[in-house]
DNA sequence: TTAGGTGCAAAACCTTTGCCATCCC
DNA sequence: GGGATGGCAAAGGTTTTGCACCTAA
């Protein structure tokens, strides 16, 4: 079972405050704001649990390291290949898909992933 | 501009004779029958040169190390979150989406990844 | 009370890079 | 010759982990 502690809280809070999709480390820099001495290892920890416990979601992006999503809601991404920035995408998900594949493999399929990149209107 | 080099043509040959998108590590490990001395760097070093060239792309999958996929046309693929094993989906290219996406947020979309996700029939 | 969490530092891991030798064009 | 590549080893960057101490439930 999961304990609430400050450090996963501020995380939680952190994530939820920004639309950014930010890496760890932006997360363990802002949150050290508010705890200063708490360590990246409790940062990876708890997104490692809040993770698997569906509170967050990551996102793997051709990249070195990881982004993070706070919001519970399943939606699509896209990827600036200049700046590296990532975006919601209000694109309707499409659930229908997952059922449509599942009967034409036969594999049992929970969710799915739609990413675009290209270039965001700054680039 | 790329030499051609028979370990260049040991990777993709390697790469294209399996469906299973392999790590970095496999492709080396299967690489060394043929050419045992080979080096790791010089496969990560070929990778990344067949990558841009458009030869092979690279699936980044929820996981911590790259695949790879010796296909040169665009298609989708499954993940078994039990076992791992990463499978092409037959499921029609959607070209369509990019546009609409791009008219409905005014990024400049130029591709597309569709990812799922479940159990394969083994699992 | 105690199972789970924290901080710290070191380890583990995948990938890239520097250096110099080598191989083709 | 000379630019591209290879082999090796070391560096680089992200993520995980071992351990001793804490803390929420």
């Amino acid at each position: 079972m999961m304990k609430r502690t400050k450090q996963k809280e501020a995380i939680l809070s952190v994530l939820r405050s920004t639309t950014s999709h930010p890496t760890a480390h932006w997360l363990y820099a802002e949150v050290r704001k508010e705890i200063p001495n708490i360590s990246l290892g409790t940062v990876y920890r708890n997104l490692r649990l809040l993770r698997e416990s569906g509170e967050i979601s990551e996102i793997d992006f051709n990249g070195t390291f990881s982004r993070f999503d706070g919001k519970p809601d399943n939606h699509y991404h896209f990827k600036c290949e200049k700046c590296g920035s990532i975006f919601d995408v209000g694109e309707p998900v499409n659930n229908e898909i997952n059922e449509r594949v599942a009967r034409k493999t036969g594999f049992r399929i929970s969710r799915h992933w739609l990413q675009f990149s290209g270039l965001c209107k700054e680039c």
